[in-house]
DNA sequence: AAAATTTAGCAACAGCGTTGCGTAATAGGG
DNA sequence: CCCTATTACGCAACGCTGTTGCTAAATTTT
């Protein structure tokens, strides 16, 4: 499906995505600073801004005035010239933020779902919930679409839900095609962590290395960006990390297998010692870096961030102690930036990144089944 | 270091490795094929095709007639126009393959490597095998690089052996720099795993999907093809898929954590259970599966292909026999279709993808240390 | 007031794929 | 044997991209 020619008019989106990413990144930027990042000419970054400047999505915001010689303008990034909805379906909560061309939050609203809803119960919800967001104000000509993240499994290209974990009205579940339908918008579908690590990677810009996010809520999943994408895997289902396992002789898990993550940090959880169950999770998350090698690990999840310091200070001190560690192998840990926003806001920043991201090229497709 | 710019010469050589990647994927191809393959347009194509025969790459072979109409002129690759030789460096043995810009293996030798060799002894074993393999002929003109896959930690994006597991004399050895000015050549350095996956989705062409090799060979290491890329991580380090645990209460691994698999696959295949032993790996397959969501996994490396018909049950059975794997869920497993050469094989590729791959764009770099 | 410096942009250009249309080569039918 | 339909191929003009060469504008320094 993705798109595999390369014509001069893929040029033009992908050099206006380059501008676009360093407005996002550096809030206000000159035309040199853009030369600098791109390696484009001064004449081709002023045609760039030119055709931006137009389309209402970048202005001018004063000059810098460098001394000597005639002062550069510096632009900005318009933030209410693009807005998108993100919603995160749980099992028992709709959360929809609204989000502008900047990343920035302005909305965030949290409203309970019915025990087992049925799409349509979802459709009503995420239609209310979107008129209450653009109800003021002509914000719905400036709408690019909505972001949904939610549990999987899903197929993120069919926008297909296949089977939602612990819902039961939800095998085969054509979200994307009706929810366009239904809400006359643009429906971008994903897996909850994909969007969460999806948020981390637009707010931190080009700079955001190879990264993952851990969330713990209901289950334990992980969303990786490598090499400067999203990763989704064969089947839209990589994730799954909480059902690796790392105790060949513990419990048994609910997915079958012995001493899943999952089951492991559960166990200790309920036991109430929390400590023990971060640890048990860092040894999760050190044995991601060991395969993928990540430069960043954000962690989130509503279970996590009722006792934020401790997995923070149980994943740092994992991370760093492992004596393996040379100097140059550093991994930054965090707490997610944008608290419980994380997964929809992500879903949100996915639908201004299919319009204002930089356009892939030639990303082989395995046809599905 | 990687470009940013998309200029319009950026198109051309896109564009052009779209016809070679077709070439290489089907054998044979006329401009239909590459017209329904590519999007672009037929009069594109001619141009395309028209540029590469005058440079020697692909050249007419014969014509297919349609039944009505003027005949297709069909194409293939010339395989003998271009090489590469490719190096696998192991701690007691140096392989060197040449491959040709088929991907096709002509020659593969062994020779031995004195114990705990230095850079001097590895850089003379090298310009010996390679004056050996370019020796008849005027090959030597058609010889695009020399690709090193080798066990690390490394460099990759600086060419730099940090610290080559049990290997003394290699602490920060500028491997590339010191290699090219020794043997005049264009040298790529890769870790082993990483250049063995890049061997095997270079043959599969597009289709391939996410993937990774398996090596069992004095540690257990794991090689990613991702999106369309082979991932090497923030630091070239991913792949240490050996030390991941998966038996929190099992024995002290060298690493310095307990129950690696690793150390527990190895307790097991030392104590002649290599039944048990392919199934604790299969546990760590499963693993990888569930995180990352795999098209394939590829199982090489000396120590698994002296028992490859019981890794290769244990490994499918446990794959395919996870309750959870849905019939959408597809992974094929596989015995590596290029054995022993695996590694040296893709590292010669690797070389031929930098030149005749596609190329990358815009891949955001962190910049080290 | 003149010179130096820095930024911005107009105009011509090269190179890419696209479009329009003519040409070559084959099979089948009158 | 000739005409037509069909399929493949390519020349020529074109639109659009970023690039290059050069001029103009705005500011500080001398």
């Amino acid at each position: 499906m993705t798109r595999v020619t390369a014509d001069v008019s893929f040029l033009r989106g992908y050099n206006q995505a380059l501008v676009m990413a360093v407005g996002r990144t550096a809030r206000t930027f000159e035309r040199a600073t853009v030369v600098e990042a791109t390696g484009l000419t001064p004449q081709a970054v002023s045609k760039v801004i030119a055709r931006l400047t137009a389309d209402g999505l970048i202005r001018p915001a004063g000059v810098r005035r460098p001394g000597i010689g005639k002062p550069a303008v510096v632009y900005e990034l318009v933030p209410d010239s693009r807005y998108a909805i993100g919603a995160h379906v749980a099992r028992r909560t709709l959360r929809l933020v609204l989000v502008d061309l900047t990343g920035a939050v302005h909305h965030s609203a949290v409203s309970p779902l019915p025990r087992d809803f049925t799409p349509e119960q979802l459709l009503d919800a995420l239609s209310a919930g979107i008129d209450t967001m653009t109800g003021t104000g002509d914000l719905r000509g400036r709408l690019t679409g909505l972001g949904i993240g939610m549990i999987g499994p899903l197929d993120h290209a069919n926008g297909l839900v296949r089977d939602a974990h612990g819902l039961r009205h939800w095998h085969d579940v054509p979200l994307r095609e009706i929810a366009e339908k239904h809400l006359g918008l643009p429906v971008h579908l994903d897996k909850d962590v994909t969007a969460g690590i999806t948020a981390e990677a637009w707010r931190h810009g080009a700079t955001f290395g190879d990264a993952a996010l851990i969330m713990v809520e209901s289950g334990i999943g992980g969303g990786f960006w490598l090499g400067g994408a999203a990763h989704r895997g064969a089947h839209t289902n990589a994730g799954e990390f909480g059902h690796t396992v790392v105790d060949l002789t513990g419990p048994r898990c609910v997915c079958g297998r012995h001493g899943c993550l999952e089951i492991v940090h559960h166990r200790a959880a309920e036991a109430g010692d929390v400590a023990h169950a971060a640890r048990v999770l860092a040894v999760g998350v050190v044995n991601l870096l060991q395969t993928l090698d990540l430069a960043h690990v954000v962690l989130a999840g509503a279970d996590l961030l009722r006792h934020p310091q401790i997995y923070l200070a149980a994943v740092t001190e994992a991370v760093g102690a492992d004596a393996r560690r040379a100097d140059w192998l550093r991994t930054r840990v965090a707490l997610s930036s944008l608290g419980a926003d994380v997964i929809a806001a992500g879903a949100a920043m996915q639908v201004l990144d299919q319009h204002y991201g930089i356009p892939e090229l030639g990303q082989s497709v395995i046809a599905g089944s």
